[in-house]
DNA sequence: AAAATAGTGTCTATGAGACACTATAGT
DNA sequence: ACTATAGTGTCTCATAGACACTATTTT
């Protein structure tokens, strides 16, 4: 903001005599919600935890937020530093702060999701030597919200802290956009078919959806371009591969 | 969460000897968008600071997250306090925390915002012995998004730290729930017209809107209950008064 | 040839916008 | 009587769903 700059000698004054330790503070955090979108499963990125409170249990990725960084930017370095991952969809999603919601002391956790494709996610967590991602699992419909439930290997993980919860928000928020917004490219590769993109839709919404309208809805919103080219051994006529204009834009 | 009462004697141990001052922390803030909508315009409250820095410049009214304190009870708090408003609709909107947006020291704030109907506010203000509303144009159209102008009196006003930032992410949220969630009635008395909920719609959105869809869409939407009652003295023939059901379900 | 999915064309149902018309208050 | 807005009925147009049909690959 430019105001800021509007300093005269009274204000400078004040500025040097205000005293920052004056009150209690609490830690913030920011804690990230990696999704990505596989096999008609959502899959997020879960840490389990070696060290007290909810040793065992399985976390978010996470980080204190440095005195000198943005909240954004402090959400970057955890995604790279935790995930190996970089230039991803990263959007704030809420900010959870329940006085008890880490037993050591306050914390007030301001929370980012991030949308991959998987082939790229998987890569990275392969290079970091990171156990895989963790299938979730969506207990109501729709946008009705709630914590939601995690799964390795087909048995149900402990969460640690409120994370099943941010988890339920971040599932929320993404069934709400899918429908108004292109975030479905941010879960595909750069080239794509319309039934892998239908696919990931579906993923997202946890339905079905008409062939069809999809079809129509997709070419018709202009957000697509034909590439010319076509995807090869699938075992059935091959579907010409799309892909988004806002990226090439980029 | 449940499992924040597993505390096992190896964890209370580790409990006692975390030391919670091991992090410089930043100070966390509430601050409240408070809205309202009359005469086919958005109105805000906005505080004229007396102290440094942006003194003499309109801020939003917040305040320190206490201790103890959730998020959601000091925004509730800071409504009560400063505009003598309960049990209004109250929303967390985003979080702020550029790491100079307050030029004193990193002050991150969790925002809310709260939609109150017209007659509602202005008689809490009054009692308060506040200063009116503040009148809000946005110089962008739809969700585009950015920052909001303030005017009282025909001048536009000075806006503190990043607060028309702040109102402009408000405008563009509501914008958006206008849609598809029933919150015009938040800004209206407890029965009105569908000419009135009309309006409400237009002032959000910032555009007028068709008529006859409007009202079988409302209509047609299963929330709005007839009263049986007209309104009076309007120099034209009477509308039918219509209530929430949603709001008498609670 | 069989299986599977891609892609096109058409019919129908639904909802929004446009418009015409009647109704009822205040002035 | 005139003005302004409430409220109803009907027509049209755009879009979603349903369905039928053809196209093209692998097995």
């Amino acid at each position: 903001m430019e105001e800021a700059g509007v300093v005269d000698s009274e204000e400078a004054r004040f500025l040097e005599e205000y005293d920052a330790e004056a009150f209690d503070r609490p830690s913030v955090t920011v804690d990230l919600v990696i999704l990505t979108a596989s096999h008609y499963q959502l899959w997020a990125l879960l840490l389990p935890r070696d060290a007290h409170p909810f040793k065992g249990a399985w976390a978010l990725p996470g980080g204190f937020v440095g005195m000198n960084e943005s909240l954004e930017d402090a959400a970057k370095r955890v995604l790279k530093d935790e995930a190996g991952l970089e230039e991803v969809f990263l959007e704030q999603l809420y900010t959870f702060g329940e006085p008890r919601r880490d037993p050591r002391t306050r914390v007030i956790t301001v929370t980012y999701y991030a949308l991959v494709d998987e082939t790229q996610v998987v890569d990275a967590l392969a290079r970091k030597g990171l156990e895989p991602l963790v299938r979730l699992k969506t207990p109501w419909q729709g946008e009705a919200g709630g914590p939601v439930e995690a799964y390795e290997a087909g048995r149900q993980l402990e969460l640690a802290f409120d994370h099943a919860e941010i988890l339920g928000m971040a599932v929320k928020r993404i069934r709400g956009k899918v429908n108004y917004a292109p975030i479905g490219f941010q879960l595909l590769p750069p080239t794509f078919t319309l039934r892998q993109l239908q696919a990931v839709h579906e993923t997202v919404l946890g339905q079905r959806l008409n062939k069809d309208s999809f079809r129509r809805r997709m070419l018709s919103s202009g957000e697509l371009e034909a590439t010319g080219e076509w995807e090869t051994e699938v075992g059935h006529r091959p579907a010409e591969l799309y892909r988004f204009k806002s990226l090439t834009a980029i």
